[in-house]
Formats: C-alpha cells, structure tokens, sequence
DNA sequence: CTGTTAGCGCATTCAA
DNA sequence: TTGAATGCGCTAACAG
C-alpha cells in the first residue's frame, strides 16, 4: 500500500542505504547512481515517512513559532516572515526535498499554552522555536519557561526570541532580538511634550506583559525628563491597563475622559488599541487632532490609512521576524551576547497636534 | 541522556506498554497503577518521543492549517479560530496531553508553495489538512492539488476546505465550507445601484483566483440584473485587476479615475484593498462618500475603523475557521453533501452614499 | 487489567 | 562508492 524506502532500493536496484544517502544529500554518491534512485522516486512517488526519519536521526524538520494572537498582523507579519527564511521556496516541483516544516503556534497569550506548546514541540524533537511577542512576568511562569527552554536547548533544539526580551535567569543558550519598546515608547511622549501637550492618557496593555511595562516605562521617563511627574497619584490616573485590543482601547479612552476631562492626549499601548481609542474620541464629539491627539504603537499597515493618519512607533517586524528565521535555521551568526536590541522609529503623522490653546 | 518510556516503566514497576496506555488514555487501566505511572513521569519529566509515536502508531497528532498570507487578518482569523479547536485548552500543566499540534503553514498564494507543503505534511502523517482561501484555478495545479490530495486522503488525512470551493473533479473525500462569494458580491453592487450609482469601478484581485472570480461574478450579475451591463468592453475598462493589497487598491483606482472619471463609486475586491482605494480618493481631492463611495468585502476588524466606516460584505470568518477546525478533529459531522455555503452579509456604513446629482 | 513480542521505516555504523 | 546489519522509542496485537 504504502511505497517505502525499501520499494525505492528494490526498483533503482540498489540498497535502502544508497537510497537513504541520495534522499539526504549529505554524503557521496555516484551521479549515476543517484539518477536511477531518483527516477525510481518519481516513478514509485515516494515521500519519506517523516516520524521514522526523525526516529533515527533523533532530530525533526521541525520549527515551531510561538505567537500570541495570529489574528493580530503584529504577529502574523513576524510569523510571515519567520516562514519565508525556514520553509525555503521551495524547487517548484512540489516534491519537497530537504525544507524544514515552519509551524506556527497560537498561545492565545495565555502561559499554559504556551508552555503547553513548548512540550509539544519537545516530543517533536523541533529543530528550532522562535518565541514571539512580550513575555509574562509572573515569577512562577518565568521558572517554568526556563526549565522548559533549557531543556529544549538540552535537546538540541534552537531557540530565538523575536521582538522579547531574554529572561533574567538567561543563560546564553539564546540568541534573542528585542525591540526596543523603552526607547520607542519615550520618544513618542516626548513628541507630545514638545507639541506642547502637558495632561496625557495612557491607555496601557496588561500590566503582567514585558512590552506593557517597557513602552509604559519609557513614556513616564519622558515625562519624568520634562518634570511632568509630579503626582504619581495622577499618574495612574491617566493610566488604564487593557487586553491589546480595540474594545479595550474604546473603553480605557472613555475612562480617561470620564476621570479626566482636560487630557489632550492619548497614548496608546498599540495601534490597534490607537483605533479603538479613536472612536471613543470621536464618539464624545471630540476631533482628532484639533481637541485631542492619539498616538499609537508598531506602524501596523493600517495605521497609515487611519484618518487622520496615525502617529505612532514603527517596529521593522518584518525585518525582526526574518532574521529570527534566519537565526533559527543557523543561516546567520548570533548578535554578540546574544542580544541585539532593534531600533523603534517614530512616525509622525496627522493624529497629533498641538493642543487647543486655553 | 534522555530518558525514555522504558525507563518510566522500569520505575513505575510496570510494562512499558502499560505506560504507553495511561499516556495514551484510550486503554483501561487500574487507577491505582495510572497514578503510579504518572508519578514516575513526572519524577523523571519525562516527554513522549513524538516521532517514534508516530512511527508505531502509523499516525501523527500535527494538523496542519494552510493559509496563503498569515500576515493578513483574513486568514488570521481563520487560522486562529481552526486553531482554538484544535490544540485543546490544555490541562493547565504544561504536560500535554493527547492534544494534537495545530500548524499554520504560509503558502504566500503560491501554488507550488502550497504543494510542497502538502509534501511535507504528507511526510509528516498529518492527522488533518485544512485549506483556507481561494483557490488558484490554473488547471495543471488543479490536477496536482487533486492528485495529491487523494493521496493523502488515502493515507487517512482528514481534508477540510475552509473558505474555498470544492475542487471541480472533487470527490467526496472532502468536507468544505465555501463562503457566498458570489452572492456577498451581487448584494454590495445591488446596494450601490439602489443608491443611484451607474457607473461603478471595480479593483479585483488577481485574475486566477476563484475568490477574485466569484466576487467579480456576483457584482456583474448585479449589473446584468439592473440592465447596466451593456457594453462589455466599457465592464472591461471600469475592471482593473491586481493583488489583495494595499498598494493596489490605491494605484488601481487611480487608473479607474482616469480611465473614466465619470465613476461615482468604487468597489474593492476586499477591505484592504479597500483601503488603499479609499486613499488614492483622497489623494485625488474627492471626499467620501459625498464624490465617490467606496466599499471593500470581508468587514476585517479595523473596516469599521475607517473614516468613514467601510461599507462591507461581513464573513463569519472566526466562526468559519472554527468550524474547520472540528471538522478536522472529526469532533461534527460534515455538512450534508460534503459541502456547507456560508452566507456572506451586507454591512452598509458610511463609506457608501447616493451620487452626487448632476 | 497487564505483560510479552514484534515490528513501524529509516539513518547509521562498520565492512567491503 | 556501496551494502549489510543494527537499533532509534514506541504501539499494537496477542496472551494471560
């Protein structure tokens, strides 16, 4: 029924050895050899029974890629483009040859999938996993993730975080691309400042994930360099946490508005929030920028199309995402240290303006 | 090194198949002894090999989910809908248990990206294959898709069509849920006409694509029903065909502005695309809706974003992709016929307004 | 309910 | 450059 190795041997008239070696490309074997084997593939269309190969090699074609939340384009560009340097282009023929299967993973945020997942692809024996996304901070979580990682390691299995930071406990065991959220989230407040604005909402993310706290961090540093942080009590005033969302952006923005009329600015934790904070400005009958400005986080390809359009800090997720692919598959050497840190670019746009005067 | 069932049956004081069934859990097996059993595997934290599993069995527990662009929220949402029933919540331990692995695999829209990575889940023994999107209708990939579909059919993979229509020689080998292209497409082009709109662009998507075909389908018949249609290279002129982007939706409404600058509305062939139209319309100086209004398909999350929001065809597509997703695990029953047409709604908002008189 | 016995299909020694 | 032999770790009969 089904065509095995042995079939291929018997029919090129050589042994499963010689079959095995042409198939694997990795050891000497007579052209004219490896031309009957392969004619005998074609004829006999055989595919290699992937569990037994991984079963003798000890090692999968695997590569997983743990994401948050594959509906949100902030991790579908990064997982995209991750696949592009891990699949290989294929040869056009469709037959497949030595390619790694790039398999993304959707944790949903939650800390039991993800580490769920990470088992999963520890009995696959993955050739690589390429963690996406902030991290959560709790204590707890942390260890596990490092047990779990270091074992993987153990395994063989490469690991790369893309657009996360490395774990305190970190050992070297990883090469790791983080973005740099701090200085990002800094720079946007800054320009607000600058613009003149001096009452701020920030409509922040869970409070439990790096990159909350990070982009969090570097907008109450602005305000800090430009002595606005004179009340902490205020402070978290103008701060409502949230999942990343849009529903969430709406909402954290009314609240804002409710427990602060005079802001004149929204910051929010990402775009997509950005959008739903929009709506919330205008649904008060409040113009975007005249009565209040918004800003938003990544430079997702919508942002550019919002009206107007949205100010707010490009991560190069593409970018990111394809060097993790490269980093996974060992196409390209580690940063030194194992950390590189990725620049945030602010992009000024039409949604923020100086405030009202009065 | 590693430690292997063996080795938790030889702590356990058991066979090593009698571990094999308590992970496996499909066996019965005395509480007492199951207790034993998982002690020792978490004593020794032990991880099933995944490959020599799949070897013995005959049979994987990857699914694998292709999509033609994870970095669109189209497929993102189906992607991660199919996903939620299909990785199983896990048990909150992290230990995993017979949950299958759920892989979304990024063809990128090209047909022979696809095929391998059919290949590659055929070598893989994939439980499940779901297919999302339209389909590419060039007739020798139509063939290899079939061919190669049967043959995993053959090998007990479950195939599921999500979003796409059966295959043309498509045997009952299949489940698959097709939305209403056709259908969405007629009511958003019968809107427009209901509104007084007689010459209407249209941005397509690229030509060989059933979904491309389908919507262009349902927005001539509109024309035909209302007796617009009659002149067919004047169809022809107001068509412009181009990829599901941004960058065309705006470069081509440029081109329909100019070929006839008598149109008063644009339809998108999806909400990105509409998006761009939207932009190359403000680029020209003409306001939305009150000049031209514009309508996209799909009704994305960030379409009623727009300003103004985005007149739409809404997919149920998070349901859809759920859908898929049991289907795939065999946990409903496939529709009758194999096939389930999902129904497409009109959503009209304010991208969408009578012409202008005159 | 549990143990024993055979492979599953392939990669990799070691010889030739 | 090729062939023969061995075992990867597990599941699935079949007994008991």
């Amino acid at each position: 029924m089904t065509v095995t190795l042995a079939d291929v041997a018997a029919r090129a008239r050589v042994s499963p050895a010689t079959v095995s070696r042409v198939l694997n490309g990795n050891y000497p074997v007579a052209a004219s050899t490896r031309e009957r084997v392969l004619r005998a593939v074609d004829d006999l269309d055989y595919v290699l029974n992937g569990p037994a190969s991984s079963l003798a090699a000890a090692t999968s074609d695997l590569v997983g890629i743990l994401v948050n939340d594959i509906a949100d384009p902030f991790f579908g560009i990064m997982a995209g483009a991750a696949q592009t340097q891990i699949g290989g282009p294929g040869d056009g023929s469709g037959r497949a040859g030595g390619e790694k299967l790039a398999v993304i993973c959707n944790t949903g945020g939650s800390p039991e999938r993800e580490l769920t997942y990470l088992t999963l692809l520890q009995r696959q024996r993955a050739a690589a996993v390429v963690l996406t996304g902030g991290a959560v901070e709790y204590p707890a979580h942390q260890a596990a993730m490092a047990a779990k990682l270091a074992k993987l390691a153990d395994a063989g299995t490469r690991i790369v975080f893309c657009g996360r930071p490395p774990l305190p406990e970190g050992d070297a065991l990883v090469a790791a691309l983080a973005f740099d959220n701090r200085g990002g989230g800094r720079r946007l407040t800054e320009h607000l400042i600058a613009l003149g604005h001096r009452r701020i909402g920030y409509v922040a993310g869970p409070p439990e994930r790096t990159t909350t706290r990070h982009r969090l961090e570097g907008h109450r540093e602005a305000l800090r360099g430009a002595g606005l942080d004179t009340d902490p009590a205020d402070e978290e005033r103008l701060t409502v946490h949230g999942p990343y969302d849009r529903r969430s952006g709406y909402e954290a923005t009314l609240e804002i508005l409710r427990r602060e009329p005079g802001v004149t600015a929204v910051v929010a934790a990402n775009d997509t929030v950005a959008l739903g904070a929009c709506a919330a400005v205008r649904d008060q009958g409040l113009r975007i920028p005249q009565d209040i400005s918004v800003a938003g986080f990544d430079d997702l390809p919508f942002s550019v199309d919002a009206v107007p359009a949205l100010t707010t800090v490009r991560l190069p997720l593409f970018e990111a995402g394809a060097r993790a692919g490269r980093l996974a598959m060992g196409k390209e050497n580690p940063p030194p240290g194992g950390i590189a840190t990725i620049a945030a670019e602010l992009m000024i746009r039409g949604s923020t303006a100086p405030p009202r005067v009065g």
